[in-house]
DNA sequence: AGTGCGAATATCGGATACAATATTCAAGAG
DNA sequence: CTCTTGAATATTGTATCCGATATTCGCACT
């Protein structure tokens, strides 16, 4: 017989590293944490009660990510992209979400097309331009969700988080939001009629969309700061 | 003026960690470590000389790429692919490297194209089956050199390395070798040529021919260690 | 005043030491 | 003999401490 208790599996619970290196993660992605900004090891290990040990391997961890970059000695900086890295890391996304939302369409469930309507809906709707990233971010990933490719969807995901800081400028900053929400229902649309070809093709346009108006108004910002 | 000398740049010189988790990256990559195989902090550390703080940063960045997983408490072992997972990544390898040179032929230089001729035949004329693997890796990505993508390279490169030790075992349990010949001459041809949908369509068939040798290796491996 | 040099301070990489948890193994109950 | 249980051992996670390197600041010199 087995006991009839839901265990917790204990053996994922966090060490003291893993929550740090989480925080750290999303401090970067939603900006609290900007480009250059310095993360010294005394300051978040006082921050989080430990001693520096733990947080060393969560700068270690999100170096391999390619959030920070380490300087030895010197110490670790939030990495920031220049305008070619951010054009890339758009066409980078392109072409997987695009190869994503064709393998999910082409199996994809009636409830996660239910979920996705929900999630489009939430986006459109919401007032508070905070919760816009977060909100466009769970509309297109449950849309991935169906697509059986766990890799893809972990490296689409990483690309996102490194972009997270300037798509949510985008949303905010530019018409994003007003173009954001008639074209996820395009795709949402093309999504219910099971056509993954028009699906990949307006989530690849989606996306270097806004790539496009992101760049340009970085362009403008970079010219206007340096008057 | 300037000091005439080139300097190297000290500040990137090689802290302990980095060159553990180069060693074990390799390791790891080609096959010296297996899957599952258990790795002891202590005997790390011992192996090099040092304390175990070392050795379990580059455990971390081990895990952040996804070549070890860490178990609270229990220690890090080799990540193990199942065959639902290689095929997948190497689908995943197809559908970059394809966009990969893709991009590159689009501005290849002359001296590419000798380098990477070079590399065929260096390929095409080992013996040592030992060698095949680096040289198959060399004439592809001195191929995607001119890409101009370097998140994409980057990318490609960590899945490559996530499936080293089965490419291997494909190159050199099948008839892998054999067939990498004839279809590197195809695609150097379509670099050549400059016909860069050519060589794209060419190197997604030589990476998903690969996996469908090597899938069909494995099961039959699978069923007869079973017996 | 401005520049170059050296000491003082800050910060990092790593070693040692200790606490928390897992694994092994032997002894006893059934 | 097999299974359970707890002590002994092994291994990991973290704190504290130390040497190495970078940065800052003051002082002498021009």
């Amino acid at each position: 017989m087995t006991l009839n208790v839901k265990a917790t599996n204990l053996g994922v619970l966090s060490s003291a590293s893993e929550v740090i290196f989480g925080s750290l993660r999303e401090a970067i992605v939603d900006g609290a944490l900007q480009d250059g900004d310095l993360l010294r090891q005394d300051q978040i290990a006082t921050m989080f009660n430990v001693s520096r040990i733990p947080v060393r391997e969560a700068l270690a961890r999100l170096e391999e990510q390619g959030l920070v970059t380490n300087q030895r000695y010197k110490g670790a900086v939030v990495s920031s992209l220049s305008l070619d890295e951010i054009s890339e890391m758009f066409e980078f996304r392109a072409l997987l979400e695009g190869e994503l939302i064709r393998q999910a369409v082409a199996n994809i469930r009636p409830e996660t097309l239910d979920e996705a309507r929900r999630h489009a809906e939430d986006f459109a709707t919401e007032t508070d331009s905070a919760r816009w990233a977060p909100l466009n971010r769970q509309f297109h990933y449950t849309l991935y969700k169906d697509c059986d490719r766990p890799y893809h969807l972990q490296v689409a995901s990483s690309a996102l988080d490194k972009v997270g800081r300037y798509l949510r400028a985008q949303l905010v900053l530019t018409d994003g939001f007003l173009r954001a929400r008639t074209e996820h229902a395009g795709i949402l649309n093309a999504a219910f009629a099971r056509d993954a070809e028009k699906a990949a093709e307006l989530t690849r346009a989606h996306i270097l969309g806004a790539s496009r108006s992101l760049t340009t108004f970085l362009q403008r910002e970079k010219v206007g700061s340096g008057s």
